[in-house]
DNA sequence: AAATTCTTTGCAATCGTGTGCAATAAGAAG
DNA sequence: CTTCTTATTGCACACGATTGCAAAGAATTT
């Protein structure tokens, strides 16, 4: 590989003057200068950021710690992350902390070994694991900004959505289709106050509405969803609509029930959270929660930049919080007569 | 952040017997050793890599180009790459390279300054965009494997699904459940004698089937597919089946059917192709080739860290070819009566 | 013509590790 | 007691870039 010495020799001049050339610095004669970067580009010089950063101390690059790639929500924030650092001129070393978040320490290790200028953590149900970590690491003064509600995070910074106003929204938007018997499906997230369960909870006591023991059902994989629906249709009063906690859980309730022959929405409503593509690829059409991922990844990324570059206003940990909104579509119907009679019925 | 030197000053030794202790090698006296081990791990001791790397010439990192992780198809892919990676012990680079590959160049040129010990790279329908970029790095000895097919390549290492044969596959099955009037939908990858829509004529040609023009819809968003869908139910003769390209475009066709008022599979059949998630997802479950992905991520990181560790059985280039497999679901019917009256009836 | 400033360049140190080689001390062998 | 191994450690250089500082000419001023 081709170094800065190698165009010197080329040259006739330092491997000072080269750098300084390349930089197009000020402290070259011109002529020198264009004679310089000329050869390197004729000779394919490409510069070696191992060296430059070793020298430079920094990166430009912030690391992105997210669980998995598998979980469709997850490609989305990825996404727009990736265009907002490289827009930037960050790099982006993503790293994968597992279904479980099981290796999330090791990420962590990784990424400060590799001395990313700032990192990036999502964290999922396991809520924040390796706090000792991260702790070490904002005491270090790595930026370091936190996604996702995590207990006793005072002194992070943080971005969230509003969960529990998403789920607050959708209970609501089931009541006023006259939905009074409604089920919930998905594993448990981090509970508490800004869960998107606890808001939607809210929406239904608001409403004088009591949320059944035997209406929630907690499944992750396909099979438990599988069995959770056969379960909801076999009460003796099935409920009249489904709030699954993710659009893809949601997607595989339309896919049982179509299986039992109940179809959506008409024998029933189902909702859905996060707006994934697939919500509107799926049939019917899925109303659900959006619109928080792009400003969550736009702010997950300018807090850091603002925190690596040291140009924020406050030093003070910030909490943004992003309040999502309800996209309607398909996948509700109001509660008719036909299903008030199949309600009575029983 | 902590250096050598300051572990070494601590333990009244050098920075070399650090360096040694750390790494356990046996050129240092097993007490001191183990005195050193402890005071690092106390002291919270992070190796630079950065400096390692630019010590070592080496950085453990493969780089990863793909268009876009929005496309389904690519996270699939993303993760499967990353487990394997990890798994040999490598850091994984991410770099997308937009959706119309516009920055391919511009993440090969990233990933030679960062010095990655490998790339893999994704190609899509722009085929080789970068193709000078590639042969320099071929050129340069730098450890590069090309998915997707792509013209004059035979000097690079290359791995790619058997599209051709998966398409002939798919129409194999149409054929057999009786169809005859076939429409295809997608955007036009890179033609030729592997692609997925050859392989899919070579089979309705032996069966002595033409593709009529009017039944091939080019279409790439949304709105084209509607359009499309519109399109073919509104001919004299409408199609009785409809091979996407892509899974998600094949879901894209099932919704606006189902806005149509048009049922799958009773009174159409579509297909798609990859299996992804989706493919179970949707409803109904989706026809589909799959089977392929996990083989060629597979195949894609072995084959790259064997360039990398210069332990392939064989220097010259090699041509990995993944067949794929049918994968029946419920997203097709035969050919039946109702059917063949529509038909007639025109 | 001498003094001063400006422009341009090279020297050399530095970033944090890894490692060949020499040096030292201790133990073994003669 | 001398010599030869062997075990352990430090010195010093290298990796490839950036950058402060000095130096050397050239240009300008007095």
């Amino acid at each position: 590989m081709i170094t800065l010495e190698d165009i010197a020799r080329q040259a006739g001049v330092s491997h000072s003057t080269v750098s300084r050339a390349l930089a197009d610095s000020s402290l070259v004669n011109s002529d020198t200068k264009e004679r310089i970067q000329l050869l390197a580009r004729e000779a394919g010089y490409q510069v070696n950021q191992v060296a430059r950063n070793l020298k430079t101390r920094s990166t430009r690059t912030i690391g992105l710690v997210v669980p998995e790639v598998s979980n469709p929500y997850y490609p989305k924030l990825v996404q727009l992350v990736a265009d907002r650092a490289r827009a930037a001129g960050y790099n982006l070393q993503l790293q994968l902390s597992g279904a479980d978040q099981e290796a999330e320490a090791a990420c962590l290790a990784s990424l400060r070994e590799q001395r990313a200028d700032g990192i990036l953590l999502v964290t999922a149900e396991q809520g924040l694991v390796a706090r000792e970590q991260v702790n070490a690491l904002a005491a270090a003064g790595v930026p370091l900004i936190l996604m996702g509600w995590v207990e006793d995070t005072e002194h992070l910074d943080t971005v969230t959505g509003d969960d529990a106003k998403g789920g607050y929204a959708l209970a609501q938007h089931l009541i006023s289709l006259g939905h009074r018997r409604i089920a919930t499906l998905g594993k448990l997230p981090h509970r508490g106050i800004h869960d998107r369960l606890f808001g939607f909870n809210a929406a239904l006591e608001a409403a004088g509405i009591e949320l059944a023991a035997e209406l929630c059902i907690v499944a992750k994989t396909d099979a438990q969803v599988q069995h959770g629906v056969a379960q909801l249709l076999a009460l003796p009063t099935p409920p009249t609509a489904i709030f699954a906690y993710q659009d893809s859980l949601a997607a595989l309730v339309i896919g049982h029930l179509a299986d039992m022959c109940v179809s959506v929405p008409q024998q029933m409503t189902v909702v859905g959270f996060d707006n994934l593509d697939l919500a509107s690829y799926i049939c019917p059409r899925l109303t659900t929660i959006g619109g928080h991922i792009e400003p969550l990844a736009t702010q997950f990324v300018s807090l850091l930049i603002e925190r690596i570059q040291k140009t924020a206003q406050s030093t003070a940990p910030q909490h943004l919080v992003i309040t999502p909104q309800l996209v309607v579509r398909k996948s509700c119907a109001p509660l008719i007569e036909k299903n008030i009679e199949r309600k009575n019925e029983n």
